[in-house]
DNA sequence: TCTCATGTTTAGGT
DNA sequence: GACCTAAACATGAG
C-alpha cells in the first residue's frame, strides 16, 4: 500500500465515484479524532502527496496516511473494524489500519506539491537544491527523506539505486552532479513505472533488486544490509553500483 | 507458529 | 539542540 503511486491508484478510484462536493452524511470508525467535524461538510477535493491521501474540505483537510500495513475499501467492508468509514448517500469508504489527522487550514496552505514525486507540479530542482543542502546525507536516506522525494520508500530506493547503478553508502556530495541529477529524474521515472506495474498487478514481477538474491546484471550475488539511519534493507551489487571517492 | 516488512512518530537516552 | 535507539502501532505473506 504505502509508497505514493499507490495512494495515485486511490486517488484515481475515488475520482470515479465523483464524490466532489457531496456531503458526508455518516462517518463512524475507532480513530481518536473528532468525528462529528466531518459530519454534513462537503468534500471539495481528493488529492495525494507522497504517501498522505488527502480529502479536502473548505476550511480544513482530512489525512489518511496508510503508514505501513494501511489499506482501504471503497463500497466494501472487512471484517475488522475501520479506523475510519466516510458515508456518503450513495458510497462509503473505509479506511484500515491508517493514522488519520484533521489539519485546520486547506491542504494547499499546508503542502509543497512540487515535492510530490507523483505531483504535476513535482520539481526536480527543488530536490536537487534539497540534496545540495544536506551534503553528507547517504543517498539511501535521502530517498526515503519525504522531504525531498514525498512519495519515494524502500522499493523505490532499491531499484532507482540499482537502475542508475549507485551504492546506497554514498554521501550526496560524492555523486558527480551528473550522477545526482540522474538519481532525481530515475526517482520519478520509476514511480511511474511503478504505477503502470502495480495497476497491472506486475509490480513484483519488475523488480530487479529489491528482495533479489542476484544481480541480473552481473549474474553474481547482491549484498542485502540494513542501511542508513532508518536502517532499512538495501539490495545491491558492489560491482556494478558505483561507490564514488 | 513464527518472522518479517512498501512507514512514521514519540519517548528516552547520551 | 543534535543525534541515536527502542518502542509503539498493526496486518498478512511466506
Amino acid at each position: 500500500m504505502p509508497e505514493g503511486p499507490s495512494i495515485v491508484i486511490l486517488k484515481e478510484a475515488i475520482d470515479q465515484l465523483n464524490l466532489e462536493g457531496k456531503v458526508i452524511r455518516h462517518v463512524e470508525g475507532n480513530t481518536k479524532i473528532d468525528k462529528d467535524r466531518l459530519i454534513n461538510q462537503k468534500v471539495t477535493d481528493f488529492r495525494s502527496w507522497g504517501k498522505h491521501f488527502l480529502i479536502c474540505f473548505d476550511e480544513f483537510t482530512l489525512r489518511i496516511h496508510f503508514l505501513l500495513f494501511g489499506s482501504y475499501l471503497i463500497n466494501e467492508q472487512k471484517k475488522t473494524p475501520p479506523r475510519l468509514s466516510l458515508i456518503f448517500d450513495k458510497d462509503e469508504l473505509n479506511f484500515y489500519a491508517c493514522s488519520v489527522q484533521i489539519f485546520e487550514e486547506p491542504a494547499d496552505k499546508i503542502y509543497d506539491w512540487s515535492g510530490d514525486i507523483m505531483s504535476d507540479s513535482w520539481k526536480s530542482a527543488n530536490a536537487l537544491k534539497k540534496l545540495k543542502a544536506n551534503p553528507g546525507m547517504l543517498v539511501c536516506d535521502a530517498l526515503l527523506d519525504q522531504n525531498i522525494f514525498a512519495g519515494s520508500g524502500n522499493i523505490i530506493k532499491n531499484e532507482v539505486l540499482f537502475r542508475a547503478r549507485i551504492h546506497p553508502l554514498n554521501t550526496v556530495v560524492k555523486l558527480p552532479d551528473k550522477k545526482l541529477k540522474e538519481m532525481v529524474t530515475e526517482t520519478r521515472n520509476y514511480a511511474f513505472d511503478f504505477l503502470e506495474w502495480k495497476k497491472e498487478f506486475t509490480l513484483k514481477k519488475h523488480w530487479l533488486a529489491h528482495t533479489k538474491k542476484t544481480c541480473p546484471r552481473c549474474n553474481i550475488p547482491f549484498h542485502k544490509e540494513y542501511l542508513g539511519k532508518t536502517k532499512r534493507r538495501s539490495y545491491f551489487c558492489t560491482n556494478c553500483q558505483v561507490l564514488y571517492e
